[in-house]
DNA sequence: TGGCGATGTAAAGATATCTTTACATCGCCA
DNA sequence: TGGCGATGTAAAGATATCTTTACATCGCCA
C-alpha cells in the first residue's frame, strides 16, 4: 500500500481570503515554498505542517490526509 | 519566536511495549530512523509523522508539539 | 492600454530526512 | 560466563525540503 500525502492548503487559504504572499510573510517562509506545497511539488516538513495548522487554526485532518497511491 | 518540534514517540512506544525493531518493520522504515527521531536528531517527514499517528492511533497533539526555543 | 497584484515555474545551492552498513554497549538470563 | 535482544551511534550516499534570484502569465482596473 503506497501512501501519499494530500493537502487542502489552497482551499483553506482561498476560503480565508489570504494570498500566498501574505501567508509567506506571516509564516516567515518564501512564497515559492507555499506555491510548491499547494501544487504538490513536495510535502511540507513536519515543522511547517504544524505551523500551518496553527496559522489556519484547524486540525491536521482538515489539511492533510494520507491516501492510497 | 523560534519554534521547535518535540515528540513523545519513545514514551508512546514504551507505553505500548513495542521495540524500535518492531516499529521499523511495521512502518517499513529503518530502525535508525526511528532511533534518530526519538532522540531528536531530526524531525520525521510529514509523511512519517502521519504514519506514526495512524500506527499509534493518537492525535498529532499527543505525539508532536511546537515549542519555543 | 498599461500597470500591478497574484500566481506559476525554473535552476542552483543549502540543509534536512532517510537508507545502508557497520560497530559498540547494556541488561538479562540460560 | 556468554549469548542475545534492544538500543545508540557513525559515516557515506540518495532524495526531499526550502531559499534565492529570476522570469512569465493572467485578471483586473485606473
Amino acid at each position: 500500500m503506497l501512501l501519499k500525502v494530500r493537502n487542502r492548503i489552497k482551499e483553506i487559504r482561498l476560503a480565508k481570503g489570504i494570498s500566498q504572499i501574505q501567508m509567506a510573510e506571516d509564516l516567515q517562509i518564501t512564497r515559492q515554498t507555499i506555491n510548491a506545497v499547494e501544487n504538490h511539488k513536495y510535502n511540507p516538513s513536519l515543522e511547517l505542517a504544524l505551523k500551518l495548522m496553527k496559522y489556519f487554526n484547524v486540525t491536521i485532518d482538515e489539511i492533510f490526509t494520507l491516501e492510497e497511491d
